[in-house]
RNA sequence: GGUCCGUUCGUCUAACGGUUAGGACGCCAGGUUUUCAUCCUGGUAAUAGGGGUUCGAUUCCCCUACGGACUGCCA
C-alpha cells in the first residue's frame, strides 16, 4: 500500500470513552503503524450544550494508558492543528455558503419548536416525520420563499440552519472496506442539517471538512455511523473533493443480548465498561474501569483487538507491536461482538504469569502498604513467585499468601476436624525437633523436604499423614504452594514458632 | 414504521465451493500433586429456517425469521 495513510480518530468529549471507542481508537492507531501511516486524534466538541470537561483529559490519559499514540493530537500539536473542532469554528461556514451558492444547501428558518410539533404531530398518526425532499417543499427555507424574503429574514437576524439538498432522484454508491458495496437511494435521505443556528456546523460538515483538510485517507469508525455514510459521500461530491475510504467497525454488544454496549453494562453484569475509572460529575456516580480493576493495559488491548479481529491463525498472545504486523481490515468480521469477562480475565492471568516476579512483586507490595503490611521486596518476590501461577490479577495474591505475613492463630475447623488427629501434636513434635537439627542458613526446601522425608521413612508414615498437620499450623488451613517452599521462605524460627503455637493451641474441640 | 447492516459451539472466532466444521474461553471428567490451585489429557457443544445455483454448499443468490444500528439544530 501506499505510505502517506492518515487515519483520524475523533472522539467528542461528552463523557468518558468506554471499550468500543478505545477499540476504535486502537484499530485506528493499529492500522496507521502497519501501513506507516500518522494517527491523528480530534476532539470533535462542535456540540456546547454536552460537553463535559473533565472528558477531555479522561480520554487521552485512557488512550496513553493503553500505549495508543497520535503524531497529532491536542497535546502533541500537528501541522494540520488546531485538533479541537471548536477552535476550527471559522473553517466551517465558507464550505457551508460554498454549497449554498452551488444549489446543494439551503437556509430553512423552520424553528425547533415547529419541528418538534411536527415530529409529534405524525408520531400521533404513527408517521415519522422527516426534513426530506417532500417535507422541504412544504416548510419556511429558501427553496419556498422568495429571494427578497430570505434576504431580509438574513438581515433581520432571524434564526436559520443550513439544510443539504438532496438531489431527488439519484443513487449513492460507496464501497466499505470491511462491508462491501452499499447504495442507498436518495429519496430515502433527509436533508441534514449542517450548519446549526448557533454557527457550529454540525458533525456532518465538520467531520467531512476536517477529514479533507487534515488530509485523511481511510475513515474507520463505528458502525453507528454507516447510515449517515451516505450523506457524507454526497458532501465529498458537492465539494469536489476526493473521498477517503471508508471501514465501518462491527459494535461491541451487551455480553446478555439486547443493544449495543452502554455504560451501565458494566455494573450491572460485574466487568467495567471503561478503561479507567470515571466519576459523572454532575451525578457523582461513579464507573469502575479496567486499570482499577487490576488489568494490565497489554492485556487490555489484547482483549479489544480480538473482540472483532483475529489474525486467521491459532495465536491469540499479542503485543502491540505484533499486532501492528499481523493487524489488516481484511480480517475484521461484520457482525457484533460480545464481551466476555471470563475470557478477559484469563488474558489478563496470562499476562501476569509472564512478568518477572519483581515487576509482579513490585505492584504487589503497594497493596501491602495500603494494608500497612511493610515487608522486604525479596522476602515479597519469592513468596510471589510461589503464587502468581495461580491467579488472575495482582490484588488476588493477597488471599494467596496472606499468611506470609499473618501467622495464623485461628485454623480451619474443618480441616482441624479432618486432619488433627489424636497422635498428630506428638507427631509434630517430633518433626519439629527434626526441623530444628538444620542449621538455619541450610534451611532449604530441599532441605526440609529432605528431613521430612527421612523422618516418614523412620515412622514408616506416608506425606498425606503429616503434611496436612504441618501445614495447618503454617497456614491456617489446607490450602496454598508446596510447603517445603512456603518453610524455606518463612525462615526457620518463623516455621518453628508457628509448630510450636499451633502444637499447643489446635484442639479437635 | 422506514432505511441500512448483520446471523458458525453459551462466548470470541477459523474454514475465502470439496474438512470427521478447527482453535480459544467457560463447563464436565480423568491424571499429576502433601492440600488448594496451576498444569496435562480427554469430553460437551455450532453453520437460524426454507428455497434455489452447483457434481458438491458454512461459503454464491432469493425469501422468511431473529438481532442490531440509524431515523435530532447529538456525535
Amino acid at each position: 500500500m501506499n505510505n502517506n495513510v492518515r487515519v483520524r480518530f475523533a472522539p467528542s468529549p461528552t463523557g468518558p470513552l468506554h471499550i468500543g471507542g478505545v477499540r476504535t481508537a486502537l484499530y485506528n492507531y493499529l492500522f496507521a503503524r502497519k501501513h506507516n501511516g500518522s494517527c491523528i486524534l480530534r476532539i470533535e466538541d462542535t456540540d456546547q450544550t454536552r460537553y463535559v470537561d473533565s472528558a477531555e483529559d479522561y480520554i487521552l490519559n485512557s488512550l496513553d494508558w493503553c500505549g495508543i499514540e497520535f503524531d497529532e493530537s491536542l497535546r502533541k500539536g500537528g501541522d494540520f492543528g488546531p485538533y479541537h473542532q471548536s477552535e476550527r469554528k471559522h473553517l466551517y461556514r465558507r464550505y457551508a455558503d460554498k454549497l449554498v451558492e452551488k444549489g446543494h444547501a439551503y437556509y430553512a428558518f423552520d424553528t425547533q419548536q415547529e419541528l418538534d410539533v411536527l415530529r409529534s404531530e405524525y408520531e400521533s398518526q404513527g408517521k415519522t416525520f422527516i426534513y426530506n425532499q417532500t417535507a422541504r417543499k412544504e416548510l419556511r427555507n429558501s427553496i419556498t420563499l422568495s429571494n427578497d424574503e430570505v434576504q431580509s429574514m438574513l438581515e433581520k437576524g432571524e434564526p436559520y440552519v443550513i439544510r443539504i439538498k438532496i438531489p431527488e432522484d439519484d443513487t449513492v454508491e460507496l464501497t466499505d472496506l470491511i462491508r462491501g458495496h452499499i447504495s442507498v437511494h436518495t429519496k430515502e435521505m433527509d436533508d441534514k442539517v449542517l450548519y446549526k443556528a448557533d454557527g457550529m456546523p454540525t458533525y456532518h460538515l465538520a467531520n467531512i471538512v476536517d477529514d479533507h483538510l487534515m488530509e485523511i485517507t481511510h475513515v474507520i469508525r463505528g458502525e453507528e455511523w454507516l447510515p449517515s455514510a451516505p450523506l457524507h459521500v454526497l458532501l465529498y461530491k458537492f465539494l469536489d473533493w476526493k473521498a477517503p475510504a471508508f471501514a465501518h467497525l462491527p459494535l461491541l454488544l451487551k455480553p446478555d443480548g439486547a443493544g449495543k454496549l452502554s455504560k451501565r453494562d458494566g455494573d450491572r453484569l460485574g466487568f467495567p465498561v471503561f478503561p479507567l475509572k470515571w466519576k459523572d460529575p454532575k451525578t457523582g456516580e461513579e464507573y469502575m474501569g479496567y486499570r482499577d480493576s487490576g488489568y494490565f493495559p497489554e492485556a487490555f488491548i489484547n482483549i479489544l483487538a480480538f473482540l472483532g479481529w483475529n489474525p486467521g491463525t491459532e495465536k491469540e498472545l499479542y503485543t502491540l507491536d505484533e499486532l501492528i504486523k499481523d493487524f489488516s481490515l481484511e480480517r475484521v468480521g461484520k457482525s457484533g461482538s460480545r464481551f466476555d469477562p471470563d475470557k478477559a480475565r484469563w488474558f489478563n492471568h496470562q499476562y501476569l504469569i509472564r512478568k518477572s516476579d519483581r515487576e509482579i512483586a513490585e505492584r504487589f507490595m503497594t497493596s501491602l502498604d495500603e494494608k500497612g503490611i511493610s515487608a522486604n521486596i525479596h522476602f515479597v518476590e519469592k513468596a510471589v513467585s510461589l503464587v502468581k501461577e495461580r491467579v488472575n490479577f495482582v490484588r488476588e495474591i493477597w488471599d494467596e499468601i496472606s499468611f506470609m505475613f499473618i501467622a495464623p492463630t485461628e485454623y480451619d475447623p474443618k480441616v482441624v476436624k479432618k486432619k488433627w488427629k489424636e497422635h498428630t501434636p506428638g507427631l509434630l513434635s517430633e518433626l519439629l525437633e527434626q526441623f530444628r537439627q538444620i542449621d538455619p542458613s541450610d534451611f532449604t526446601a530441599e532441605n526440609i523436604e529432605e528431613a521430612t522425608k527421612d523422618f516418614l521413612a523412620e515412622k514408616d508414615l506416608g506425606m498425606g499423614q503429616i503434611m496436612n498437620a504441618f501445614r495447618l499450623t503454617i497456614v491456617g488451613g489446607n490450602k496454598g504452594p508446596s510447603m517445603f517452599h512456603t518453610a524455606e521462605i518463612l525462615g526457620k524460627e518463623e516455621v518453628l514458632k508457628r509448630m510450636e503455637y499451633g502444637i499447643n493451641h489446635i484442639s479437635r474441640d
